[in-house]
DNA sequence: AACCCGGGGCC
DNA sequence: GGCCCAGGGTT
């Protein structure tokens, strides 16, 4: 980093933003008291969402879950109920996990110590500094993509923020600012200053309380920092699916599949796909249409795996899905599982299968593409 | 350090 | 529809 910071930068930069905060703080549900817990939850929470959105959840989620106690007794299908909607359920899982071990290793008491929080599952530094701070007033600094904006224009720092040597050198900038006893309205100034006032694009530098000696502004740099290196984009993966008719007493229903309790869009609902072999020479067009011989292939080798045979199949559509890291593209099929043979017996559907119709879909979640296609083939 | 994990809002 | 938004876990 450039450590040009003056101490007199330092030092208007912590008395200014800790009265403007002071002043102008937002009358928030978690900020009513200081309890360890509410902030905690309160801090998962804002980890995804904004404070807007996350302002009901938290409201619902201390009425149903008010202690440590509640929330470590809670069955967890009512904490992911409770979750519905805010996404990234694997948080409110590791906070619940890491609430039972408050409650059973520290009688309840959330520590105050940077070893014992840290440690907690689901609670990486951000969360540490800002639960040790907040709460118990502790002079620890509590770094989010906020605070990085804040201090990389006020100081105008250009180190690419993701980076993880620059989250360091950013947390030991921040803890020097910290003003002495006020740890805890500091860093919620930090945060406030880039959610109100500091803002991802267009800043309001004019009612700035430390635009007076930001270098950013100075430099005319506030719309173009922080430093960011782009996220590359993310690989494709061809994948086949299918949209396998019912017969019979199932006429009118497809086969959908609960995917595991882990990993990747866990426990959410899907049609079989499978992955499209790495193919030689002639791999590069998708083309409307398909190939499905090739598709028929790797689907039925997927489905066998599972007890299920498939007949052949017909082209349905194209269909996509990205995440940050893959890019689904996948060619879509119709089929219907292969007549049981010999003996006539009924072919047993393992347990994470299920045959739905149009309406009884709706009662399973499913990722976006899966539904765009159950409702393009259900023609809505 | 590199990769894995997911979903929403804005323009 | 393209762009932007983040923090923690695992290896």
């Amino acid at each position: 980093m450039s450590s040009s910071e003056s101490s007199e930068q330092k030092q208007y930069f912590s008395t200014e933003l800790l009265s403007w905060y002071r002043r102008h703080k937002r009358d928030l549900p978690w900020r009513r008291s200081r309890n360890p817990y509410h902030i905690w939850v309160s801090e998962i929470m804002l980890q995804q969402t904004r404070v807007d959105t996350v302002i009901p959840y938290f409201n619902r989620f201390m009425d149903k879950f008010p202690t440590v106690a509640a929330l470590a007794e809670a069955p967890e299908d009512e904490v992911l109920k409770a979750w519905e909607g805010l996404g990234y359920y694997s948080r409110a899982r590791n906070l619940q996990s890491a609430v039972r071990e408050v409650q059973e290793r520290y009688g309840g008491v959330v520590p105050d110590t940077k070893e014992e929080v840290a440690s907690l599952k689901g609670v990486g530094p951000y969360t540490t500094g800002a639960i040790l701070s907040i709460a118990y007033n502790k002079p620890e600094p509590a770094v989010d993509g906020n605070v990085m904006r804040v201090l990389s224009r006020y100081f105008l720092i250009e180190d690419d923020i993701m980076k993880g040597s620059t989250r360091v050198s950013m947390e030991k900038l921040a803890q020097e600012l910290i003003p002495e006893g006020a740890a805890g309205d500091f860093n919620q100034g930090l945060m406030e200053l880039g959610a109100l006032v500091c803002t991802p694009k267009s800043p309001s530098c004019l009612t700035c309380p430390v635009m007076a000696h930001c270098a950013g502004r100075a430099a005319g740099m506030e719309e173009s920092l922080p430093v960011k290196t782009k996220a590359k984009p993310p690989r494709p993966e061809r994948r086949y699916a299918v949209v396998i008719e019912g017969a019979a007493e199932h006429a009118g229903r497809v086969l959908i599949r609960q995917r595991p309790a882990e990993g990747l869009l866990a426990r959410l609902w899907e049609l079989p796909h499978a992955a499209v072999p790495t193919a030689p020479a002639a791999a590069e067009a998708r083309g409307e249409g398909g190939d499905p011989a090739a598709a028929h292939a790797a689907l039925a080798a997927h489905l066998a795996g599972d007890g299920l045979g498939l007949g052949p199949v017909g082209w349905l559509m194209q269909a996509e899905h990205t995440f940050s890291h893959i890019r689904w593209e996948m060619d879509v099929y119709t089929g219907r599982l292969e007549e049981a043979s010999a003996l006539l017996l009924p072919v047993p559907l393992p347990p994470h299968y299920r045959w739905v119709n149009r309406e009884e879909m709706e009662q399973y979640a499913f990722p976006n593409v899966f539904l765009r296609i159950l409702n393009a083939y259900f023609g809505r």
